[in-house]
DNA sequence: CGATTAATTGAAGGAGATCAATCCGGGTGG
DNA sequence: CCACCCGGATTGATCTCCTTCAATTAATCG
C-alpha cells in the first residue's frame, strides 16, 4: 500500500517506529496510539539527493520519516554544506515546524525517503485534546535539540577522529532503538561526504579517519555499511556517553 | 523584593522579558499573561560561575532567567568547554528539562543572575488547559534548538573572524528584543574565553580576532561592552541572516 | 597594594585543508 | 557483453589557519 522507498523498515506502518521512540521514553495509550496514526494523512517519497522542506517556506503539515535516511542541513554562500544532524526512521523530522510554521534549515533526501505528511490541524487538535502526548512530541523535538547540542560539542571540541567514532556510536543507538541495527553493526547508506559535512571535516580527511578506526580495529564503514569490531574501544574512542539520547523510560 | 542580581534590566518582573520574546512571535492574551506570571514560584540569584543546573540531575522545576547571562554548556574530560548558547533575561533557559526531566548539559551563571523558577507541575497544568500558551512554550525552546542550530553551522563551516562577527550580530538582535540594545551596541559582560569556548576557538584567537574586527571598524568588544561601528559591514563580515530566529509575529 | 585573572602580542608547531592524481564500482548505451 | 563514464573512495604532497607555548601588560579585587 504505502510505496516501497528504501530497505526493510518499519514502513508500512507509517507510525511504526515514531510509536517505537516514544514507547522507550514513557507508555503510550492505545488511544494516544490511534489519535497518532490518524494524524498521518498522506505518504510520499522521494529521490535521494531532493530537498522535502526548504528554509524559510511556510508550512501547514509536518514531516514524519518512514523509511530512509534524511538529515537537516544549512548551505553557506560559497557552497559548504553543514548537515546539523541525520534523521532515521521513525524522526518527526520538521515537527518542529508546527511551532515555527517554517523551518530555518532544508531538510533533505540522503537516500530514497518515504515521508509520511501530518497536517499542522491535527498537530494543533492533539495539542487541545490530548496534553500527554503533546509533550511527548514535544519531548521529541527537544530529543533533536540535544543531539544537535552534542554536535555543537563535536564540531568545537573533539578532534576529527572521536567526531567521527562518536557519530558511529549515536547512529548505532539510533538504529538499534528502531529495530535497525544487529549485533556486527547496521545500514548507513552515506557518502564519505555526507559524514564530512556533518562532522564539519572535508572528505578526504574523513576517509583518512575511517583508515584509522579500520586499522585500529574498532570499525570498518564501507559499502553503505557500518561494521562493529570492538564496541567497548569504539565507545572509549569516541569519548561516548549516550545520556544526551534520553533513554530514560519515565512519566513525563 | 525581587534580590536585585546584575544590571538595570526587566528585573522586577520576573516574567516580563519572556513576555517581549512571547509577543513578538504571536498574541499572547491578558490570561495567558497571568497564567505565566503566577507560574513563577520561586526567585533566586546566583553568583557568577556558579551552576545553576547540573547535567544529568533529576528535574521538578524549570528555570526562567530574568537577569544576568547564562551559558547552556559542556566539558569534555580534558578540561576543555564547549558552550552551546548564550542566554539573555527572558530566556526561559531550560524549559526543556521540563519534558526531558533532566538536562544534557549544565546551565551556568556567566554573571550574577536572577532565575525565576517554574514548577514543572504548573507547567503541566499549562499543557492541560492552555494549549496556545503551550504551543509558545513549546515553540520557546525550539527558538532555542534554531539558534543552536546556527551555531552547529558556525562552529562547523565559518572562519573564526566570521563565527566572532556572527555572535555579536546574534546577540544584538535578541538583546535588542527585550530593550538591552542602544544604537551603537550593548552591554556583554564576558570574557574572551567565554566568546571563545562558544566559538569553538581558543581565547587568543578570539583577541585577534576582536582585534581585527576593531581594526576594520566594525565593532569593539571592550570593557564588558560591545560596540558596534558599522553594523551593515558587521553583518557582511558575518554573512549573518536574522531568519533563523524566527521573528515573524503570526499565529502558532 | 600585592595577587590573581584576563587581555594582548610574538613565535613556532600541528591538525586538518587544499590540491592533485589514481583507483574503484556500478550504471549505461552501443 | 563490454567499453565507457562518472561519482565516490583513496592516497600523497603541500599549505594554512588556528593552536600551543610563552611572556608581558592591564585590570580587578580582597
Amino acid at each position: 500500500m504505502a510505496a516501497e522507498a528504501a530497505r526493510p523498515d518499519c514502513a508500512d506502518d507509517p507510525a511504526g517506529c515514531l510509536l517505537l521512540k516514544l514507547r522507550a521514553r514513557d507508555e503510550v495509550s492505545p488511544r494516544e496510539e490511534e489519535v497518532l496514526r490518524d494524524a498521518v494523512a498522506e505518504i510520499e517519497t522521494f529521490r535521494a539527493g531532493k530537498t522535502i522542506i526548504r528554509a524559510g517556506v511556510q508550512l501547514n503539515r509536518s514531516a514524519l520519516l518512514v523509511a530512509g535516511l534524511v538529515a537537516r542541513q544549512k548551505d553557506l554562500a560559497d557552497g559548504q554544506r553543514q548537515i546539523m544532524e541525520f534523521h532515521v526512521p521513525g524522526d518527526f523530522t520538521d515537527l518542529h515546524g508546527f511551532p515555527l510554521k517554517s523551518l530555518d534549515h532544508d531538510l533533505a533526501a540522503l537516500t530514497p525517503a518515504t515521508i509520511g505528511f501530518v497536517p499542522h490541524a491535527a498537530l494543533r487538535r492533539i495539542t487541545e485534546e490530548e496534553p500527554h502526548l503533546t509533550r511527548l512530541l514535544w519531548l521529541s523535538t527537544l530529543i533533536d535539540a540535544a543531539i544537535q547540542r552534542e554536535r555543537i560539542l563535536s564540531v568545537g571540541r573533539r578532534a576529527a577522529l572521536v567526531r567521527i567514532a562518536h557519530l558511529l556510536c549515536e547512529l548505532r543507538l539510533r538504529f538499534e532503538l528502531i529495530g535497525l541495527a544487529d549485533a556486527g553493526g547496521y545500514q548507513l547508506p552515506l557518502t564519505q561526504i555526507d559524514l564530512a559535512d556533518a562532522a564539519g571535516l572535508t572528505p578526504v580527511h574523513v576517509n583518512r579517519m575511517l583508515r584509522v578506526l579500520r586499522e585500529r580495529g574498532l570499525a570498518t564503514f564501507r559499502g553503505g555499511r557500518v561494521t562493529i569490531h570492538d564496541w567497548a574501544r569504539l565507545q572509549e574512542a569516541a569519548e561516548f556517553d549516550p545520556a544526551y539520547l534520553h533513554f530514560q523510560h519515565q512519566p513525563r
